[in-house]
DNA sequence: CTGGACGCGGAAAGCCTATTCCATTTCGCC
DNA sequence: GGCGAAATGGAATAGGCTTTCCGCGTCCAG
């Protein structure tokens, strides 16, 4: 028996086994613009089959100058909102023969320059930058130099959350809808509200906000009368951010929680103190991801169409650059459950 | 002015503006096994920052011969419990300088395959198929085919849950905890039980079942008094599998489901009766994703270092390849919690 | 019957980088 | 100072594929 070395199965070896050329090889397998004659692409197809060959897909980015593969940076995979979004940018990237590669930067604004830097060298078709930015200019700035670099490979990019780069941008509602939250909340007759805010310079957070006291304001309630405290925008930042506002004692019978895990952060600060939603306080979070249904109570939010919100991104990608940036505006809805009970 | 063309700038162009070859860039840029004098190193890796170069990477893959992409392959990213893993790998593949491509596949064996062959022909450094397989030989087979083929391409493959195929695996000890889960359940003074029990199939609900059985078989407790529901292994599968025991009607006093995402689904199936937790139906669940300590009541489960199990299936993916195929076990925990007092 | 248009296969160039193989320089040591 | 060994720069090649360009055969119109 000779020792057989594995070496992998290239086009070379499929074309010499249906003995024809490299080229006519090529274009058979991937139908070119060329065409070829029936006979000997069907041969091209069964020798490929026969040879259980698989295209060098590197290769094939380094002839055509561009791969198809996408990048979808986020910044955290485990957050329900970032995977809701991921599994609807997968789908439709699945659709369209797109592979995606998904990146965590923590939201560290480093990490992201280095994976955009990386997805450059890929020459991915498109990357995708998931999740708020924060308002801090020279950050911002960094990252529209990177993403011009990018876009110098041929690259397009896409933008969820906040349109502030000149970037094709899924844009996501937050002020509308933390206004229409607010009216629903007065109309269910809450006149004293406290918001947990999130950190400051998180524009999503501060759109939200925003939204939530213009929707105040247009009911005559207005700035002095909301308690807002500040705090992270994941469960541990509603946790803190809700025991502060408890330490210092509020008036307010209705909180809004600037984002849903913060929301259930502050349920469970309340709940070490007995206390209940929303017989102690009515709750309103943001956001809506599947699992809020489940908990007790139901919780009151601005629902999001998360994976649309990815697929739209994805359908983004396929336009082609243009002049001026183009954007989705995408709407939340207001959804009352049981943590907000009319007054 | 010049219409400028939008060349991508390459190797060549580094060296040119440094003034050496291409070979002396190329080594100067990525530290080879040969060294080049201090002074021309510093040149090239100035004109290399002046030009804002950026190696294509495709290119460097078909050059090395491989690449340092690790394919991740799961059934659901929007999953809690494979998100969770992700960021495991994502997080451990960052500190290695490995970019992760993850796709979904739906459990659907022939979309699996496909995304085998897809990584194969990006020459990925690795596959990590999270997940649980199906008792399905054939199935089975032609994932082990692909899989083959995949290898032969210098590829590792590393697989996430049963040890089904002789690759290195990480073993999810579901039997174990499972079975200790029953013990503890036993100890808290439950005698009469009842299980959701997953798709028949699969192997992971298959053997958190068995694993139960067996704690209950220690305490003489026997299969003919176990109420057994077949569902779906996710939350929709749950509440359906829910209604259906209570619409026949049990004597059991708890309620195990193989899989928290089904427990969820079994409150809410539940809770639309007006039947608590655990005052009517004690419960616990398996697999514990974070989100599981804020709900009501907090549930008693078998918690998985989801992350640590993504971080060391990338762990594997280093080791060289071995005859014997090698597995980590990983083994949960029992956590008690509000939803199932003693008796 | 002839000439041009068209269809199609194949040779070869090109994409970008890593690495081998020479050629030259540098260095250590007697 | 001279010699061999070690270090190091550079030309050329490899790697797998796409695409351009060339040339030949076929078809149709005149």
């Amino acid at each position: 028996m000779v020792a057989q070395e594995a070496r992998t199965v290239t086009l070379f070896d499929v074309a010499t086994e249906a003995g024809v050329s490299l080229a006519t090889a090529s274009r058979a397998l991937n139908g070119s613009a060329r065409r070829v004659r029936e006979d000997l692409r069907l041969r091209v197809l069964e020798a490929a089959a026969a040879l259980n060959y698989s295209p060098n897909a590197a290769a094939q980015v380094v002839a055509r100058g561009r791969s198809n593969l996408v990048g979808l940076l986020v910044h955290e995979i485990a957050d329900p909102y970032f995977s809701a979004i991921a599994s609807g940018v997968m789908g439709a990237a699945e659709k369209s023969g797109l592979l995606v590669t998904v990146a965590s930067t923590g939201r560290d604004a480093d990490r992201e320059a280095v994976h955009i830097a990386a997805f450059r060298g890929q020459r991915a078709r498109a990357v995708i930058l998931a999740g708020s930015r924060l308002d801090d200019t020279v950050s911002l700035e960094r990252l529209g130099q990177e993403l011009v670099a990018f876009e110098g490979t041929g690259g397009r990019v896409v933008m969820i959350s906040q349109s502030k780069l000149p970037v094709d941008t899924v844009v996501v509602e937050n002020h509308a809808g933390a206004r229409n939250l607010a009216e629903t909340l007065v109309g269910l007759g809450y006149r004293r509200f406290a918001v947990l805010a999130g950190p400051p310079g998180l524009l999503t957070a501060r759109d939200r906000l925003a939204g939530f006291r213009a929707g105040l304001a247009g009911a005559d309630i207005h700035g002095d009368s909301v308690d807002v405290v500040r705090g992270g925008f994941d469960r541990e930042g509603g946790y803190s951010a809700m025991n502060q506002l408890l330490d210092r004692g509020t008036e307010a019978r209705c909180l809004f929680a600037v984002n849903d895990v913060m929301a259930m952060g502050a349920i469970a600060a309340m709940r070490e103190r007995g206390l209940e939603v929303p017989r102690d306080m009515a709750m309103a979070g943001f956001g809506d991801f599947s699992m809020l249904r489940d908990i007790t109570p139901t919780l009151t939010t601005v629902t999001l169409p998360l994976e649309d919100i990815g697929a739209s991104a994805l359908d983004l990608v396929f336009l082609e650059r243009a002049d001026k940036p183009r954007s989705r505006r995408i709407r939340g809805e207001v959804v009352v459950r049981a943590s907000t009970p009319q007054r």
